[in-house]
DNA sequence: TCTTATTATCGGGAAACCCCTGATTTTAAT
DNA sequence: ATTAAAATCAGGGGTTTCCCGATAATAAGA
């Protein structure tokens, strides 16, 4: 065997788009047949060169890796796909797995990682890279036993008007948006604090932004 | 000429400097002679493997390019320094070169732009991507008609309760750690929302933690 | 220097908000 | 069916905010 594989990739920063079809083309066995600078531009990609593998960014400007994995997955389920990312956190890990990734690697990973993984998927394997793989174990222990999150500990009543406090609305505005009492709200808001531990209003904007409840 | 130059990479992520580095050396004339994962380690790099040119990322997790700028150019002033950014701003343009950066360009240029670049600060010149320098002339446009930053549309007293407001301190609270009147209080964050257009403690908690007056 | 603008400091009063103690109804869980 | 949690609201008192001012002290300009 030992036939040429054929790769497209996928990232929006052209130079390092550059240097990975560099970097491929130096090892023997892989040939990049296609690049495309954001997800939008994926299917008619794939479509185009009929890649035997795909290498793309995680997180781009427009449309991220992630959001096309579930529709490139849709249309070539047997299409590998590998993911490169820039943050050294199993945030995503998980979500591209379910949406059905054969690799997930980070962009400090060794050339070798890289060539691992393309064995990998192209063998019907899956590769992780071992840091994240390790973080991804604890994600889903700590995940078994009680999704320690946001949702869990405050009702969806209260997250939406926490969201509608974080905003910056008045009580009175929440009630009539919400056609409820002005009295209900403050009961809300009351238990939404006594459960976040919280005692001011500014604290609570905090809270919600760093738990996406609302943005920055 | 036409000798071969000596070039030093520093990115804290491996693959997009592996890859970089299998980009430069495709192209006649450059050799990659080192490379360094974070600022730190830059001063030591140069130290021992003497480049005729450094390419950096700018942001890095720990000391970014930005960061070990002053040093280089202190210990090494005729090296020349090319900046690479993900980020499609001028945001730190100018910082870069008030601090002797030599070019700066995307991580979305063209290869012909590296060589560009590298071609043009081997030659004692200053390359800027394209995209970018038409923000820069706007930015410096608007820059010198008026410092728009918060430190000119607040006074210090302002500031110092806009700042302990977003931390959450009640009215009461500041008033006695200043040693002042309620009602001063009240009037300065009055005046504060006036001045910024801002209607609720919310909004002015994200105005003062995305302008770094305190942190998320 | 004299004038003017800005800054920093307060007050009163009405409206809105916050907190505490309840209470009722609906929904979920055992 | 019983219990627990969630969601709804009221009363009342203290606090905060908002909008109307006002008065020094300082900075800036003519």
């Amino acid at each position: 065997m030992q036939e040429i594989k054929r790769v497209a990739l996928v990232d929006d920063h052209h130079l390092v788009r550059a240097g990975l079809r560099a970097l491929l083309e130096d090892l023997s066995g892989y040939d990049v047949v296609g690049e495309a600078a954001d997800g939008s531009e994926v299917i008619e990609l794939i479509d185009t060169v009929t890649p035997d593998v795909l290498v793309t960014d995680v997180a781009m400007k427009n449309v991220s890796g992630l959001d096309i994995l579930p529709e490139v997955k849709k249309l070539y389920p047997g299409l590998p796909v590998i993911l490169l990312t820039m943050h050294n956190t199993s945030d995503y890990l998980q979500t591209a797995i379910e949406r059905g990734a054969n690799a997930y690697l980070l962009k400090d990973s060794a050339e070798v990682e890289l060539e691992l993984a393309l064995k990998a998927v192209l063998d019907g394997q899956i590769y992780i890279s071992p840091k994240l793989s390790e973080q991804l174990l604890e994600t889903l222990k700590q995940g078994d036993e009680e999704e320690v999150n946001v949702k869990n500990v405050l009702t969806p009543r209260q997250t939406e008007i926490l969201k509608m406090l974080a905003e910056g609305q008045s009580t009175k505005q929440i009630a009539y948006d919400l056609g409820l009492s002005v009295k209900t709200i403050e009961s809300h808001r009351s238990q939404i604090m006594e459960r976040l531990q919280i005692r001011d209003l500014a604290s609570l904007v905090r809270f919600a932004i760093k738990n996406g409840i609302t943005d920055l």
